[in-house]
DNA sequence: TAGTGGTCTAGACCACTTC
DNA sequence: AAGTGGTCTAGACCACTAG
C-alpha cells in the first residue's frame, strides 16, 4: 500500500482560523463586537473547544481580535491608540507618544497614473481619491504626506471631511479592515514644496516612508508617501 | 473564606521557557545543537509534554530555537542567511538581500565616554572597544558605522581580525547570543568623513540607524551607529 | 520502520471579570 | 455565583525525516 501524500494539507485550526477572517471581511463580526464564547463557536462548528482556541490565539497574534481573560474575545478597533502602538512608528527622541493632528493642503480625483495602478493592482483607466496634508506632532508640522486611495472602494469620500484617523474610516463607513502595512524607509533632501510646508530650508534631511496598506483580504487599498522631520523624532524599529 | 489572589502567577510553562533561555545563557545549549524530544525533557523536568511544547514553542516564536518537523528542535544559529532575515532591513530597491562587506576603517579601545556607558549601562570608569567600519552593498560603498562594546565582555576581539559577522562571532567565540535589538531611524545630512567614507559630497542625505542589540539575558551588549546611503537601497519595515 | 514535531480531542482546574 | 479565557494534562493519531 503507498500511502497518500496530501498536498493540500491544511490543519482544521487555520481553516477555521480563515472561516473567521471571512466573518470579518463579510462584516458579520464588526469592530468592538464581542465574539460567542470559545464553547459556542466550538459546538456551532463542530470541532472541539482546543481548536477553536488555537484558531482566535491565532487571529489574537495577528492583531484582528483581542482576547480579554474573564470578559471574552472582541474584534479589534481602529481607535487612535491601537494604531499609534501598531501602525504610527515616529516618536518624539523625548517623551510620549502622541497621535498628529492634520491639516488638509488638497483632495482630488482623477485617472490612476501607471505607478499608482501599479502600486494598487488597479485596472487601466481606474480613478484615485488623493489627499495631501500635513500632519503636525506636538503642535509643530512634522509629516508632509500624499495618500492615494482607488476612487472604487471610498466612495463620497471626497465630499465630506476627510478625518484624521483615515483608518477608522475606512473600517467604520466603508467596512474595509487595513491588517497590516509594508513600508519602505529612505533618506531623502526636501524639495521646495514640501519644506515650504513644513517651514524648513529646501533641502532638509526628510525620512521619507512609502508605505502600502493591505485590507483582511489581502488587498492594498492604500498608497501613502510621507516625508518627515526627524530633528526631534525618530522612527522605532523592534527587531526580534 | 477568602481566596488568595496569587500576585505572583506565573504559568507553569513560562517557568519553563524561562529555565530553557537559562540552559541557552549558560551555553548548556549551544547554537546548532539538536534539544533533546518533548518526551525526554518532559520527563526530565517533570511536567507534561503539551506543557513542553508551550516552552518550546514560546522560544520558537522568539528565533531562540527553531523546530522542524520529523527532525527535532535546534538551538538558533547567528548564520548569514538568519541575520540577513533578522536583523539586516537594508535591501536593495531591485533585487535581492545580500549580505554586506565590510572593510575596517579603525579599531580603538579607550574609556566609556558618559553616552556610552549610558547605552550600554556600564560603570564609571569601563572601558569600550570602538570599530568604525564601511560596509558595501553589491560593491559600492552605502554604509559608514561604528560599533561600540563593552571590553570586558569581548577580551582579545581587538587584538585579532575583527570579523564581517560580528554576531556569529559574540555567539561563537564569547558565547554571548544577540536576541534582539531596537533600532530608532533618522534621516541626516552626511559630514564630511563619513561622506568621504562613502564617496559622495558632503550633505548628502542618509539614513541614520542607533541600534542596541540585546542578548539573551536581557543586557545591552552593543551600540551601533549606522549612517547608510539609500538612492539604491531602503529599509523594509513590516507592520502589523 | 522508528522517531520527531504537529494536530486534535476531552476533561479538569485556575484566574479574572461581572453581577 | 456564573461565565469567560488561560493553563495543564493525557492520549490518539497525522505528517515529516532519516536510516
Amino acid at each position: 500500500m503507498t500511502p497518500v501524500p496530501k498536498l493540500g494539507f491544511r490543519p482544521l485550526y487555520q481553516q477555521v482560523r480563515d472561516a473567521f477572517v471571512q466573518r470579518l471581511v463579510e462584516g458579520r463580526w464588526t469592530p468592538g463586537q464581542a465574539l460567542p464564547s470559545e464553547i459556542e463557536l466550538a459546538a456551532e462548528i463542530g470541532v472541539s473547544q482546543g481548536t477553536v482556541r488555537k484558531a482566535l490565539d491565532a487571529l489574537a497574534t495577528e492583531n484582528l481580535v483581542v482576547r480579554r481573560q474573564g470578559r471574552g474575545t472582541f474584534v479589534a478597533e481602529h481607535d487612535e491608540a491601537r494604531i499609534l502602538f501598531q501602525f504610527f512608528k515616529l516618536v518624539p527622541d523625548a517623551g510620549e507618544a502622541r497621535f498628529p493632528e492634520s491639516r488638509i493642503v488638497s483632495v482630488s480625483e482623477g485617472n490612476a497614473a501607471p505607478v499608482e495602478r501599479d502600486v494598487l493592482g488597479l485596472p487601466d483607466g481606474a480613478r484615485v481619491l488623493r489627499v495631501v496634508r500635513v500632519r503636525s506632532l506636538g503642535g509643530k508640522p512634522s509629516i508632509a504626506e500624499t495618500v492615494t486611495l482607488p476612487a472604487a472602494l471610498f466612495p463620497g469620500l471626497a465630499e465630506g471631511d476627510i478625518p484624521n484617523n483615515l483608518y477608522a474610516t475606512y473600517a467604520g463607513r466603508y467596512g474595509i479592515t487595513v491588517a497590516r502595512a509594508q513600508e519602505k524607509l529612505k533618506a531623502v533632501a526636501l524639495d521646495g514644496t514640501d519644506a515650504a510646508l513644513l517651514g524648513v530650508a529646501p533641502g532638509h534631511p526628510a525620512l521619507l516612508i512609502d508605505r502600502q496598506a493591505i485590507a483582511l483580504d489581502g488587498v492594498t487599498v492604500e498608497w501613502r508617501v510621507s516625508r518627515c522631520l526627524t530633528d526631534e523624532f525618530h522612527y522605532m524599529s523592534d527587531l526580534r
